[in-house]
DNA sequence: CACAGTAAATACATTGGGTGTAATATTGCA
DNA sequence: TGCAATATTACACCCAATGTATTTACTGTG
């Protein structure tokens, strides 16, 4: 993998991987406001200027990795059954996302998971990454559905799986204790997931 | 209203009302980015350090006004019926909102959601207050169930609500088109939210 | 090995958002 | 009028981010 780029590529990506490292650890210790880039790029012996060659903000470097799980979810997308419903459809992509993954919040996934919620500055920056998936699996959905489906009812649907997620998930990262609990056993967190799905959908559905 | 307030606080409130006019009329003319918190102090004929006095941040001055509209939310919230789901309530309630608000969407209403809409700076920061709102419609929402409803649950049910409407709302406002024609007509808006919401949740419960 | 092409890293200067602080102007009130 | 309160301002400063030119290090070729 790494063995037939040549040395110039090995030495950006460890200085990159340095940047990342040097950040992740001074944001952890002294938190991500009071970390400055120069503090960050001191660290990782480099010049300040060089953060910048390599990611575009400050907060990029905790986004460092693309975004897997989203090119999964689409690929389910593609690949609609005979006499399924866009609704339906999007649930089973969900499922899939969820269980291939063999590592949904591992141990520094979860640093970063606090850093965000503890910073209003990086809450902004996650924001936006799950708006533009979203409005991508809208784009998904459509071309499952050219002919039947409408933009503002798919648009509307993606909106109300990734409200109910994002509203499942942060009620659950705000104990502390379920979130650690969750964090500790991977299959309890799918479960949960599952079920405020299974259950808000259907309850959705009852008000006629 | 303005009249008991004493001369100070009148000048005070009339400087606020310069920077936010003054902002406006910037940001719709030259853009968001493209205009400095100079200019706009310049064009309100104050000191810089003035805005920030007023605003805690350029974005803020978008976010000037109260949400009136998550008041009245809640207060339908409270009274939850005999027989009413929770799902049933929520539903109720974003109908009342609607249906009450004389001016759901006018003029400059217009103006900022087309300049959030087009500056991705400011999508961040409106989407924190929808998820501040959120919060506070998940614990009315409690509130109105102490016993039967379970936190994760009210916050995944409001997310779904919210995240149905977000979704609605930023396509409809995608075809410019489509936009200026909601805003002509507030009835033909809120017929399409309704629309959107009732078709929508009907497909997801039909995933089973 | 030497040399030219290329790309990463750096130095330097600058813009703009945001903050702390102390001084100044204006208003409220005795 | 004079004093307290407060809105505004002036000034200095930090930090994120960008533009540009320069230096340094690697790559492939002869």
């Amino acid at each position: 993998m790494t063995g037939n780029m040549g040395l110039r590529e090995r030495k950006k990506a460890r200085t990159r991987q340095a940047l990342v490292d040097a950040a992740i650890a001074l944001f952890a210790s002294k938190g991500y406001d009071e970390t400055t880039i120069a503090d960050v790029t001191a660290a990782a012996d480099v010049s300040p200027r060089t953060f910048f060659v390599h990611f575009a903000s400050k907060e990029d470097v905790l986004f460092d990795d693309p975004p897997l799980k989203l090119e999964l979810f689409t690929a389910v997308l593609a690949q609609p059954g005979p006499d399924e419903t866009p609704a339906q459809l999007l649930r089973r992509a969900f499922h899939s996302v969820l269980n291939s993954d063999t590592d949904p919040l591992g141990q520094s996934e979860r640093l970063r998971a606090d850093l965000i919620l503890q910073t209003p500055a990086l809450q902004a920056g996650a924001v936006r990454k799950v708006l533009e998936g979203q409005r991508e699996i809208v784009r998904a959905l459509l071309d499952a559905y050219p002919d039947t489906l409408d933009p503002v009812t798919a648009s509307a649907l993606v909106g109300a799986m990734v409200g109910t997620l994002v509203g499942a998930i942060t009620m659950l990262y705000s104990d502390a204790e379920v979130a650690a609990r969750m964090a500790a056993d991977p299959q309890q967190m799918r479960a949960a997931l599952e079920t405020a799905i299974a259950s808000t959908w259907q309850h959705l559905g009852d008000t006629g």
